[in-house]
DNA sequence: CCAAAAGTGTTGGGAATACACCCATGC
DNA sequence: GCATGGGTGTATTCCCAACACTTTTGG
């Protein structure tokens, strides 16, 4: 689960009592049952520690098998990816606490590469899809929304390209209101807000695109 | 498992001689053994059909964990990618043949579903890697590697595009050598290598870049 | 009037498609 | 010489980054 706090990207992670790992910090997650699939699995171990509507997104990432994963004995695990909208604040057990992406504590077992495989994920489609939605709030100005980019993304981006990328792609849209502006004055800023909440391509084909609108 | 062949996307099935789903198609397949990884299991199931060396590359796609998805009772599969270069033909078991993409037969379970799965990474995939490489034979003229492109993407490209893309990324490189013309003359063709053989993206972000090479 | 913040106009570069044209070979 | 297939040159288009400039607010 990641979320962007206070313009940095941190994921919830959950600190280890017991042997092994004990002290580490270790992604939530638990045993599937009988008759239950994945998706539902990992909404059913994160209902332990949040509200779980306050997931916008969630992605299956991949399945991790290497036999001494775990040190107890062969588990297979597969990650998923999890998106919290930035206004949200859940309230969270005492074992458990948002780590920033970019200073990890020690993690147990292969969490930490798991941690590094969501990232790229998430990085990549800020590029070509509308998965911002899954980290801002209903409605923020750009320079709000570029600051969740930049949390992100880790690298420095300009809220007039950022602005007009997304809308041109039609995935921002004005809703007309005007937030106030701050107590050193500047022009109020308007406020914006995603055209849809669920995961979608925006850009589909960087090259070797379909010759120019003939079906084939 | 997929190849080009005969200027068709091919996928390799074997026809399920016992019930459930008897008579239908289904997708190479089988346990993981205790301790085994995931990817180790993949070519240990396919070196029962084919000679596992001629996988040029192997990836994994998604885990599917519906309790219905075999009505004998709860599995959960992961389902990976393989591709074959097109001028491999291996011997395959009576059982087993190569399904065109395009027209597949009636599958088993959710194999179908799993196929056009891997048919979407596999264009995707196409368009910003390198992954040509795993279907083209060795060495190859532009338009015999247009043909494996065309066959894979499912639409058409030119040869002219389709070189330039490739050689301006760095991605093909001319072996100086030049097939023989054809029986009806023509200018013989320069022959071209893929630069590495193994996964590579070469088009990163296709948007929302780095600001232009200042680290941050 | 000035500082601050937001937003628009404009320019320049790069990359991809499309198409015209030139090249090399067999018959 | 002509048909056939391969390859290059070039124009057009589109998209993005960069930056200058304008707009709107608070003090």
């Amino acid at each position: 689960m990641l979320q962007v706090r206070s313009a940095r990207l941190h994921v919830m992670l959950w600190r280890r009592a017991n042997e092994p790992f004990s002290g580490s910090w270790a992604l939530p997650g638990g045993p599937l049952l009988a008759d239950e699939r994945l998706g539902t699995s990992v909404a059913r171990q994160l209902a332990s520690k949040v509200e779980v509507r306050q997931l916008a997104h969630l992605e299956q990432l991949e399945t991790r098998s290497d036999p001494d994963r775990d040190p107890r004995g062969r588990t297979v695990a597969t990650a998923y990816l999890g998106l919290v909208p930035s206004h949200l604040d859940p309230v969270l057990p005492d074992d458990t606490a948002w780590q920033p992406v970019d200073a990890l504590p020690e993690t147990a077992f292969d969490h930490g590469s798991i941690v590094t495989s969501a990232l790229e994920r998430l990085r990549a489609k800020l590029s070509y899809t509308n998965v911002g939605f899954a980290l801002a709030p209903p409605t923020f100005s750009v320079a709000e929304l570029r600051e969740i980019y930049v949390a992100a993304l880790g690298y420095e981006v300009t809220a007039t390209n950022l602005q007009r990328v997304l809308l041109r792609r039609g995935v921002l849209e004005a809703t007309g209101e005007t937030a106030a502006s701050g107590r050193a004055g500047g022009r109020p800023a308007a406020l914006y807000r995603f055209v849809t909440s669920s995961l979608e391509v925006t850009d589909p084909f960087a090259v070797l695109r379909p010759p120019s609108s003939r079906a084939r």
